[in-house]
DNA sequence: ACGCTAGGTAAGGGTAATTATCATGA
DNA sequence: GTCATGATAATTACCCTTACCTAGCG
């Protein structure tokens, strides 16, 4: 029992079209307009038209007016994650406009949080605005009100917390913001912990997946998805998903069971890929194409591409943070001096071992998916199509 | 009197950090 | 055998955007 057949490699070939990459990141992704931006020019920002700044920094538009703007108007700005530069600039910002005004921190938080008041101090949210080029004053808002909040990042939920929060919604309903004054965290921790830890918790099953409940998932997925002509990297609800599993699974639960396995046994033909050097190599480059200042800069969405496509965005992203560990000294590193240790460091394609015959030792199954997968004969259809020419032998020497 | 917008709150959708366990090769 | 290093899997706190609503201003 357990026993699997040698597991299928990462063969697609690093052709030019993998390394061919864009040098550009998006930056709007609202609307069917993706405007782009030179993210590998120093100082890209003065690329913005001054109005647009203007009328991000002063104008509470919201996502509909936004798309309008990006089609009609060539509006460019930014979504996601707030890069470290982006941090710095806020943070400059904010010390800035308290020491300009000789602020105490109490009268900070107050201009921070201050709810309804007309006569409040406007100018702060457009100035700190205006200091991190492309962002929407209400995506600085809303993020600055966040890491602001005197409740925020306490840690792991305590036993006694779930217990209030429970009664607490039992008694006001889903009213964060009266729950939250009650259990003592953010309104939305609570709303977070509630609907990933608290709704179905009898029921709830943690620890590895059964065959039963990965299949159910998989074509849970597909059916929400391929066989509707959607993305399944992109368009799945977690959260209906999590319910027609029966709540057993949490949104988060399935949501990385898909996205980090089952999403690539499905695009692999049902074999498990393996990570191996010449993905390492592929990422390496197209990472460093990118010219990046720093790696939270990095849109991860735009790694993936069609000759390549096993991995997943997040997937990629953790790989990287692994292979940015594996560098000595990383904390104290720059990103290009992390890129130019690993450029050398991944600067060729494995080379195969001289033993190309040797069996690999038969991996141990962790997933109960790969329980009685037998070996398939259709495995050199799937060698001769989905992943380029490769062999048996190639297969191992991924490794 | 009313349309409009700032902005408060909840819902929808997503990722990062951490831990545990296993695989592999020197 | 054993140690270092990396891969895989799972957990959960934390994050960002959008939807919806309403007070209050012009």
């Amino acid at each position: 029992m357990g026993l699997v057949p040698p597991a299928v490699g990462q063969i697609s070939a690093a052709s030019n079209t993998i390394l061919g990459l864009p040098s550009k990141q998006t930056v709007a992704s609202t609307g069917s307009h993706k405007r782009t931006i030179d993210m590998s020019l120093p100082g890209n920002e003065q690329h913005t038209n001054p109005d647009h700044a203007h009328l991000l920094a002063t104008k509470w538009l919201n996502a509909n007016k936004l798309a309008d703007l990006v089609k009609e108007e060539g509006l460019v700005y930014k979504k996601g994650k707030f890069s470290a530069i982006e941090e710095q600039q806020l943070r400059a910002a904010i010390e800035n406009y308290q020491h300009e005004k000789e602020l105490s921190d109490a009268q900070l938080q107050e201009i921070i949080f201050t709810k309804n008041d007309r006569n409040r101090d406007n100018v702060f949210w457009s100035e700190i605005t205006a200091a991190v080029p492309l962002r929407p004053i209400i995506a600085i808002y809303h993020h600055v009100r966040r890491t602001h909040h005197p409740l925020t990042k306490q840690g792991s939920w305590q036993d006694h917390e779930d217990v209030l929060l429970k009664q607490a919604v039992t008694d006001l309903g889903q009213q964060w913001e009266k729950v939250s004054a009650r259990v003592g965290r953010r309104a939305a921790d609570c709303r977070d912990r509630y609907r990933n830890h608290i709704v179905n918790r009898e029921i709830r099953v943690t620890g590895p997946w059964s065959r039963e409940e990965e299949d159910k998932l998989t074509r849970i997925v597909t059916d929400m998805t391929l066989k509707q002509g959607k993305d399944p990297d992109n368009d799945v609800f977690w959260g209906k998903v999590s319910e027609l599993m029966g709540g057993t699974r949490g949104r988060q639960q399935c949501r990385i069971k898909w996205t980090d396995a089952l999403s690539k046994t499905v695009k692999n033909e049902g074999q498990k890929p393996r990570w191996g050097q010449q993905d390492a190599y592929i990422l390496v480059h197209k990472i460093d194409s990118l010219n990046v200042r720093d790696d939270t800069e990095i849109d991860w969405k735009l790694i993936p591409d069609a000759d390549w496509n096993l991995w997943s965005a997040h997937t990629l992203q953790r790989r990287w943070l692994t292979l940015k560990k594996s560098v000595k000294g990383y904390e104290d590193m720059t990103h290009q001096e992390i890129m130019d240790i690993l450029r050398i460091k991944k600067a060729h394609l494995p080379t195969p071992p001289s033993q190309t015959n040797k069996k690999k030792k038969e991996r141990r199954v962790v997933s109960a998916a790969s329980v009685n997968e037998p070996s398939d004969p259709k495995d050199d259809e799937v060698a001769g199509s989905a992943n380029g020419a490769a062999d048996d032998d190639s297969t191992d020497s991924a490794d």
